[in-house]
DNA sequence: CTGCAGGCCGGCG
DNA sequence: CGCCGGCCTGCA
């Protein structure tokens, strides 16, 4: 671990806000300054900005360039996909001016797969208080600036950990879940290096084997983890009505299928059915 | 005090 | 298959 720092300047394809309450992540927090601090796979990360450049500063294991570009995926263009979009309709155009600086970060598959599994039936200050105590209890401390963070654990770290000891930090029915996803994983019952080989179809259905993954949360772990998969649309409860009011336009409010929603979009968006999710999803749930 | 939050699981028809 | 009830916990 060594301090490293990084400024590049920004565009309108990045604002801070934008890219860590649009819902993708659980672990960066505000600071007084208006920067965030978060901790990722390789180490802890603070990121500020002002008009014209974006401030890195950080404790990793890698080199700062590597990591930032990668974790938020500054090699896409996403002006071209936002052009894209906003020529849809009305609606695209709405919610890509009011998240105009998200981008969808490429997230450890490991801890995407629990963060996901923990924020099923939950909340969202409760996911970050299981995820803050099971990185402290469980996790590498590293200290960064005189203050002490904690590194996700790995499956080796919660190797041991009972079905007990997860519910005592809170996790619920969730426990049991975390406990077998962690041991087949483990097991090698599913490879997360292979999944990053796979096809979409293949890697869906690998994941929907894991404890605790449904559905959504498979969706969530394609889309949001390194596997980054933009056509895939994960429907909560926000897209879920985002969907019903502007394309399905239900008023009995009748329970749409998730088949249904699904194929709405993938006609609608294509291949950028995600990133059109994130910015329908962003907007809904703020306004 | 109920209701409910970024679903999943298991049982049933 | 599709549908439905139940579920930890914490906060409004």
């Amino acid at each position: 671990m060594e301090n490293q720092k990084l400024v590049i300047q920004k565009n309108q394809d990045f604002e801070l806000k934008d890219i860590f309450d649009c819902g993708q992540c659980f672990r960066w927090n505000k600071e007084n300054d208006e920067s965030y601090t978060g901790v990722i796979k390789n180490g802890v990360l603070n990121v500020k900005c002002d008009d014209k450049n974006i401030y890195f500063r950080g404790t990793l294991n890698e080199d700062i360039q590597k990591i930032v570009q990668e974790y938020f995926d500054l090699n896409r263009d996403y002006t071209k996909i936002k052009n894209q979009l906003s020529k849809i309709d009305e609606y695209m155009e709405t919610s890509i001016t009011y998240g105009s600086g998200i981008r969808i970060l490429n997230q450890d598959l490991w801890e995407t797969i629990i963060s996901f599994i923990i924020s099923a039936n939950n909340n969202i200050p409760r996911i970050k208080g299981i995820i803050e105590r099971l990185s402290q209890k469980y996790g590498t401390k590293i200290t960064f600036e005189n203050n002490d963070y904690y590194l996700f654990p790995t499956p080796e770290q919660l190797e041991t950990v009972t079905v007990a000891e997860f519910r005592g930090i809170g996790l619920g029915f969730r426990d049991i879940r975390l406990f077998e996803t962690t041991h087949m994983i483990l097991n090698n019952e599913i490879d997360l290096n292979e999944l990053h080989k796979m096809d979409t179809k293949s890697a869906r259905e690998q994941l929907l084997k894991l404890s605790g993954v449904g559905p959504k949360v498979a969706d969530c772990i394609l889309l949001f983890s390194t596997l980054k998969r933009f056509d895939i649309f994960p429907i909560d409860v926000w897209v879920r009505r985002v969907m019903n009011d502007l394309y399905i336009k239900n008023p009995d409010e009748k329970r749409v299928s998730q088949k249904l929603i699904n194929q709405i979009a993938f006609d609608k968006f294509g291949e950028l059915a995600g990133i059109a999710q994130q910015y329908l999803f962003y907007w809904k749930r703020e306004n």
